[in-house]
RNA sequence: GCCGUCGUAGCUCAGUCGGUAGAGCGUCCGCCUGUUAAGCGGAAGGUCAACGGUUCGAAACCGUUCGACGGCGCCA
């Protein structure tokens, strides 16, 4: 049994192949057959003639519809009336499974791919797709490995949020209630203590109703937590490991980015240093492009298009006043209205996919935050027993893994980054 | 949560001034031994999202509901 990528080959042409796979596209005309073969690999023509099968096997090859399982043998031939080039002539043709009409067809509307996910996952983009982002994990993965940091397992079903801000979706837990987590990193924070470098990749829930191409209600989490480590330590081991998760997607995946119409050459040439704006600097851009932006001003959706439309490599934006962010950052003494902090923007107008911080390690300045916000104590003592035992200054970040599937992929929306997309109107299939 | 668009055959859509339903693709049948979204001939296929209203008459006009999509906010 071969694979349809090992048969487009000059070597193998005039060798005997048997192939397996489903039927891409077919047509007939009487005594020939013409169905395209797809596997995991790719697609290839099989051409079945009157004659050169048993008439059963023809039979069976003029009837076969679209997506219907098929096991063949034949002899690879090059021909430049293939789509192609290459071409296998059947000489046996056996159908698996008949498939019935399918129901996705040439025209193709957003509703119907979403309700048909679970067969429109068999398209070339979507398989295009699910390598690169499986070729960025194992990047980020063999990154980590390699700097000596531990993938821990934080859990997923927690008491209590990070963050004030966001919605939470809440579950019943035996006989109380509990709360999907959106994310790992207080979990992290208390990891460091005694692995020091540390990095899990698990799903994030965010409840909130959010309508837009780069907000998913469940998407994955990569988060990675250093003890004795600041800031600039920080970014710096952003900027390795996107550019190590990238360089990796250029290595395995060329010819599948290809066919999402991304230029690996584009990829290949992003490497550290990345720029650094700091958010004051961001301000004063975002102005001279005639945008109405002051001190104090959050980045949304269109100055991180305005910062980015225009730029080859991600860029930092640094320093962000703290009415912004959320309590548990570290303020910068260079600047005590702003937080040592810094999102990362993917460029071509793609925007958010990190944002770090180094933690703040005084709890005087943290109890007093969230007893102003009026949260309730007992939710943050175990965090906050964290500075109490032999603190240290560290820093962590979380990256959302579909945010930068969707720009290395050069998707128009993040729910193709994920074979399932969770949103506010899709739970199903 | 906010703003906007849409809902007609299995799919993608057209349907003008309100006069009672159309096309392409797909499916089925027939022909075709080199197709590239194959071609040719024929056939089947409709609760015009739902409910209510206006009208002699509604797919069309009005209202309500439901659903979907596009964008903003929130964030990764």
């Amino acid at each position: 049994m071969s694979s349809i990528k090992q048969v487009l080959s000059k070597d193998m042409v005039g060798k005997k192949v048997q192939l397996r796979g489903w039927i891409y596209r077919t047509r007939s005309s009487g005594g020939i057959v013409f169905a395209v073969l797809r596997d995991a690999t790719g697609i290839i023509q099989v051409t079945v003639k009157k004659g050169n099968v048993p008439d059963h096997d023809f039979e069976d090859a003029a009837k076969a519809a679209i997506e219907s399982s098929v096991m063949i043998e034949g002899e690879v031939a090059e021909d430049k009336r293939a789509p192609g080039g290459f071409e296998v002539r059947a000489s046996r043709f056996t159908v698996v499974g008949f498939s019935e009409p399918f129901p996705i067809t040439e025209y193709q509307s957003t509703e119907l791919l979403l309700d048909q996910r679970h067969l429109w996952i068999r398209s070339r983009e979507q398989n295009a797709v699910a390598k690169v982002k499986a070729a960025l994990l194992k990047g980020a993965r063999d990154w980590f490995h390699e700097n000596d940091y531990v993938e821990v397992t934080p859990p997923i079903v927690t008491a209590v949020a990070p963050e004030d801000s966001t919605t939470l979706f809440q579950i019943k837990y035996f006989d109380r209630i509990a709360y999907l987590s959106q994310s790992a990193q207080f979990y992290l924070e208390s990891l460091i203590f005694s692995l020091e470098k540390v990095y899990s990749l698990t799903p994030s829930f965010r409840a909130e109703k959010s309508r837009t191409p780069r907000h998913l209600a469940e998407y994955w989490h990569m988060e990675m937590e250093a003890a004795w480590m600041d800031n600039e330590g920080n970014m710096e081991v952003q900027e390795q490991l996107v550019t190590a998760m990238l360089q990796n997607a250029v290595k395995e995946c060329p010819m599948e980015l290809q066919l999402l119409k991304r230029d690996p050459a584009t990829l290949r040439k992003i490497e550290p240093p990345f720029e650094r704006m700091k958010y004051q600097e961001a301000m004063d851009y975002l102005q001279s492009k005639g945008q109405d932006v002051r001190w104090g001003s959050d980045l949304g959706a269109i100055e991180e298009r305005t910062i980015t439309v225009d730029k080859q490599l991600p860029v930092f934006i640094v320093n962000y006043p703290k009415e912004l962010k959320p309590f548990y950052m570290k303020e910068n003494p260079e600047d005590p209205r702003t937080y040592k902090n810094s999102d990362l923007l993917a460029p071509e107008g793609y925007g958010e996919i990190i944002g770090g911080s180094e933690r703040e390690t005084d709890n005087a300045r943290m109890i007093a935050w969230l007893e102003e916000k009026g949260e309730n104590m007992d939710n943050y003592k175990w965090y906050l027993d964290l500075r109490k035992y032999g603190s240290v200054p560290h820093s962590g970040f979380g990256l959302g893994i579909e945010r930068i599937v969707t720009w290395v992929c050069k998707l128009d929306h993040i729910r193709d980054a994920i074979p399932y997309p969770r949103t506010v109107a899709r739970v199903y299939p």
